[in-house]
DNA sequence: ATTGACCTTCCAGTAAGCGGAAGCCCTATG
DNA sequence: CATAGGGCTTCCGCTTACTGGAAGGTCAAT
């Protein structure tokens, strides 16, 4: 299988595929012409990547679980430790964006939005800590 | 003022208003000795920055917002629109992040998390799109 | 005189690729 | 047979918003 064709059926950009294996995530074989070679093992690996990228887990996450999917003797709890830390950090991320959310959309409430120059969206960005304490 | 002291009134580091000074957000003069010479608006402008920056806008953003803080003709409206688009990705982007997290803590649910191998999340993740939708 | 804190610049690296250029390779068509 | 196109190759640079570190100048106090 040729990288045009894995790309398609994995769904990931060739040039991330390249990057891949660039960083070792995959190794395809070579063609006597210069082209890689992908096997099927390669597209379960690839899509298997895609997935768990867009799941949000990192390369090095990716790398873990890569390992632990290819280790037969490995626990599920090992992999469940793994997801599960990652969850947290996307309960905090949202928590957050959730923050800078509340705040934003209060001002951008409170901003009449009309010709006049006076805006507390500004107003409040110019505020300092002891300022807005008070 | 020096750095080290604007840094700490402002809280961003001083390798970040260094940072700042090279991509042209800040423009403190010298003194004889070479140090920087921040004034009382470098700390308006750094403060500024930093909330604007808490609440996620981008750089470039901060750019617009500081342009239209220095505007003293602009209309709230412009403000407003900017912020509101603002608001706009980040609720996208929190409703992306509960996908995930909605995802995942379904599959961390229902991994039994022991020392046997099998484990719904790597099956997940190694299934593919067409296999899921069966 | 010397420490130690503070300041300077410059270089490199981060995450995870994207875009483009220069140049093979393969196939089909005239 | 020549050529046009599409696919493939590598390499280079760019992205965001910094962060870390090295080498070295400056200042205040001992």
């Amino acid at each position: 299988m040729n990288i045009g064709e894995i790309s398609v059926q994995s769904g990931l950009p060739a040039k991330t595929i390249r990057y891949y294996e660039d960083i070792g995530l995959v190794e395809p074989a070579r063609k006597a012409n210069g082209y890689r070679e992908f096997r099927e093992s390669d597209l379960h690996k690839l899509a298997f990547l895609r997935r768990a990228r867009s799941l949000g887990f990192s390369i090095d996450q990716c790398r873990d679980l890569i390992g632990l999917y290819e280790d037969r003797t490995r626990s599920s709890a090992h992999v469940k430790r793994l997801a599960a830390a990652h969850l947290q950090k996307i309960e905090t991320k949202i928590a957050e964006l959730q923050g800078m959310h509340d705040t934003l959309a209060e001002l951008v409430e409170r901003c009449h939005g009309d010709d006049r120059p006076d805006c507390p969206i500004l107003d409040e960005l110019s505020e300092s800590e002891a300022q807005r304490q008070e």
